[in-house]
DNA sequence: TCATGTGAAGAGCTTCACAGCA
DNA sequence: TGCTGTGAAGCTCTTCACATGA
């Protein structure tokens, strides 16, 4: 029913949690069907896009009718991967790194950073809302009790390249990496950046043009 | 020389700060002259991409030599509309706003955050690396005092909004968004989502998937 | 000769228009 | 009738191939 194969655009996946979040607040209010129309004013994309993006892994919905919202949410949840013990870890536990412990902890359902890592003495075995910081070395250990998923890299720039190794080593094949590095990996591991200074600064370029 | 009308590809623009990075380090190393090549190899982008990239806004090289690297870096700093004393101020400080504060002031050599604002009195007056913070009535003000490019929006989900509003009235025209909600804004203000969660949850996709 | 600059071709993604079905 | 599902058209961005000029 789930149909996972390799040409799924990436733009549908980046959409995917943004339908799931929007049925997790609809079904908070217990409603029970939705149309391809109220996602689109409920997450700004077309109805047709959202139509579109969903019949890439199957057909969920009912003709004249819309979608079931608990159904649709479970096959999202499906198509992604995700299921209530989805483990990440984060690599780097300075400021960035702690507050998106903090923030992940409390914000997202539906992942768990069941471990964070650092080198840092001062901050090796401290206790953040209930995920504690290791030693980089214990990766490897941590990685054959969960099936870590993701590890968050927010280690600083001079330390990136070799955490990654000890991310690669410990069987991680994806990063979410906030280091503003371009990291050398094999091609079998995927890396998504999220640098904030390169963001920021492409901003200032709409701040000066008129839209 | 510099050309800024609107037909540039986003993707350019995203492009440009990275080359600003490497182009830095460069300088920093002495080196006079880079090829698109060279280019490629530190950034990851194709040769042809950073050709064509950097002709939407000019001729900037030369044929069978390469590009000036300081006068390449001067040009782009003026396509995106950098200079000096780009000031940007922070709305909320949380765990997330705080490191951000921190994140910029050390890292980006270009955007200066000369402000964060907040509401809760348990935060208001509090300094974080010489940046104050300041309850979020006073943001005009500031605005008035210096030409603020960009708000950088850390508030949780339900102030948000409210947030927003004061962000608009104070006359800033972009915003970079960290709160998970579709903000509403008008047509002529330009909202960057960085949503984490819905990030993290999409790469866990690719962690599932066999690339 | 060598690397830039650039039209044309191609790939990837979105929008359109409507067929299909409850 | 109403809303989903889907080929086709359209648009945006990337890659190719080569003309241009130092």
């Amino acid at each position: 029913m789930v149909n996972r194969n390799g040409d799924v655009p990436k733009s549908v996946i980046r959409r995917l949690p943004v339908y799931l979040r929007t049925l997790d607040i609809l079904i908070r209010n217990e409603q029970e069907i939705v149309s391809s129309r109220e996602l689109s004013e409920k997450t700004g994309f077309t109805a047709e896009q959202i139509r579109k993006d969903l019949t890439f892994f199957g057909a969920f919905g009912t003709r004249g009718t819309g979608y079931t919202v608990k159904y649709l949410r479970d096959m999202i949840l499906k198509i992604i991967g995700l299921d209530e013990r989805t483990s990440i870890v984060v690599v780097g536990v300075g400021h960035l790194g702690t507050a998106l412990i903090r923030y992940n902890v409390t914000k997202n359902p539906y992942v768990n950073v069941v471990a964070a890592f650092d080198v840092d003495p001062s901050v090796v075995d401290k206790d953040i809302l209930g995920v504690k910081v290791l030693h980089i070395s214990k990766m490897k250990e941590v990685m054959k009790e969960y099936n870590i998923k993701v590890a968050i890299l927010t280690v600083n720039t001079e330390s990136a390249q070799e955490a990654v190794e000890y991310i690669i080593k410990s069987g991680i094949r994806v990063i979410f990496n906030f280091a503003p590095v371009k990291l050398i990996v094999p091609e079998n591991v995927h890396v998504h950046n999220a640098d904030l200074s390169i963001e920021l600064q492409s901003l200032i370029y709409y701040a000066t043009v008129e839209k």
